[in-house]
DNA sequence: GCTTGACCTTCCTATTATGGGAAGCTTTAG
DNA sequence: CTAAAGCTTCCCATAATAGGAAGGTCAAGC
């Protein structure tokens, strides 16, 4: 239905990109380019005739901003609100602020849960004598209830 | 096949227990009891005569070992290395410590990547008004290419 | 003009650990 | 005997990513 007629050639004339060239300018693979269109954070594209994707400059600078996006650990589900708000000229740089901010302290929970567990185990691995007797403080730690933190 | 013609209340008497008191006591919910047995992390219990499973006090500190050991971040993979270890007379304590300090490694790892994540975030979030203007330096970063870490 | 290799399409599978639910059987309390 | 609670298995879903198969398309070289 949404297909254009045109041939691959002539699209790449005017400016579009395969998904191939697409994926290398923006560094998301075409299998992720693929999975975001079917996930609707990107919108489905023109097609040539025979129904390859087409992609335009600006869709290759939405897919740079999902990639930084994701490097900057936002989920996909968080992205799509950035990718509203950033294409949203009536936007609030507060609404930004706040997702932002929020995932922010969501990353600062988990380095927090994650510094927790890393001081109870080299707390107990320190104990450890790590020779070649079977007695070892690490699984009786395990093997015990009270695992003092 | 492995069945033993106990009945339920038969068993409970002989000091086991249904996988809903071992899930009470261990802190382990039935469905990942289950599904702990499908992976071979647990061996497979007896079962009553109406297919029930069964557990004995050894199974549950069992679950309470695993238990502990996710709590401590430990995939089920390690887990696995783990309680192979735990009851393995002849383990030398050296083999757990050196899965215990790779873990921390690990976990170090991905400490500082979220580490980095957060402070380029919240220096864009700093730079942002926060007002209800549309102009947003956490968005004009996601979209231009120099994010500067 | 035909072949070859690169590239594209869709569809299916797997990953990790967890939870939700359905359909049906068992046990226990009333 | 009945109702509720507990158990069984089987299927589905999650989040983000990768791998692969089967098949269509395009460009280049002979």
């Amino acid at each position: 239905m949404s297909r254009s007629n045109v041939a691959l050639s002539d699209a790449l004339h005017e400016g579009l990109y395969g998904i191939g060239e697409a994926a290398r300018l923006s560094g998301v693979s075409a299998k992720m380019i693929r999975y975001y269109e079917s996930i609707d954070l990107l919108p489905e594209t023109r097609r040539t005739a025979a129904n390859y994707r087409l992609y335009a400059l600006s869709d290759i600078h939405q897919l740079q901003f999902i990639k930084r996006a994701r490097s900057l650990g936002f989920s996909v589900k968080q992205i799509i609100r950035l990718v509203g708000l950033w294409q949203n000229r009536e936007r609030c740089s507060a609404d930004v602020k706040e997702l932002a901010l929020s995932h922010v302290q969501e990353i600062d929970q988990r380095i927090k849960e994650m510094r927790e567990m890393r001081n109870a185990l080299s707390k107990l691995a320190e104990q450890c004598q790590g020779d070649n007797q079977p007695q070892c403080p690490i699984l009786e730690s395990l093997a015990n209830r009270h695992v003092d933190t």
